[in-house]
DNA sequence: ACCTTTACTTACCAAAAGTAACTAAATCTC
DNA sequence: GAGATTTAGTTACTTTTGGTAAGTAAAGGT
């Protein structure tokens, strides 16, 4: 056993599985690499750049998104609605780090999908 | 638009969702990070040591690591089996950046529990 | 002869996610 | 002025994913 040893055995002791298992999910981290590089978006913007999310899981992703505080709301009181999302600071902290998993995923991309391809 | 910018909004042609929903389920990530620091494990140690994974879903998650390349899988001829798996090269090179979101959750933890606790 | 052990698989059930239709209210079109 | 359009959702229903419990094979221990 390492030292600086991380305990993964029980969820609700494990600081790291409570916390990671929000964005275990779907959508999570797709929605902050996107609100990383575009910003600001509305709600059917931001469905649009991503093409396949439906509208239930969006929103049910931007709402835990919100409630963890990564992602802030701000609501125009217009009709039709108007809702604007973004990465709060503390989205923004975790932004470098999915954006190198994703760089992670560009550079291995290849050998990846030959392996795929050759157990099938 | 920013310069380097990533196209998300089509599954298939899009390099970073096509590997990054691999690790979007569920025990993926913490397979990697568990085998990242104990070099090799043999199937039920590691059924143990996350404590809440299934059979079913354990095998499942290794054969897809072992697709992918991530892990290898050593199979002792012996009854009751021996299967040892461990790290490849390619997962030893995702490991860090999994450790930085590791990392990342730690220092954030009690932030987001307060933020949970507010909205929740 | 029977129980134990390990790394799975299988059949069946529960939870998460996808689909399509619906909503409210101001504005645009005819 | 009746009806379509627009946005950010929600709801009811279906499909997919994951969980549960039991089964399997074959060697060794009691």
């Amino acid at each position: 056993m390492k030292e600086n040893q991380i305990n993964f055995s029980e969820v609700d002791n494990c600081p790291v599985r409570n916390i990671l298992d929000r964005f275990g999910d779907k959508w999570s981290t797709l929605v902050i690499l996107i609100l990383g590089s575009y910003d600001t978006l509305r709600f059917n913007e931001l469905q649009k750049m991503i093409g396949t999310v439906s509208q239930k899981m969006l929103a049910v992703t931007l709402k835990k998104l919100e409630t963890d505080g990564l992602v802030s709301r701000k609501v125009y009181p217009q009709v039709p609605p108007k809702v604007e999302y973004s990465l709060t600071a503390l989205g923004l902290s975790l932004l470098p780090k999915l954006e190198s998993l994703v760089q992670w995923a560009n550079e291995n991309r290849t050998i990846i999908t030959e392996n795929r391809s050759l157990k099938g």
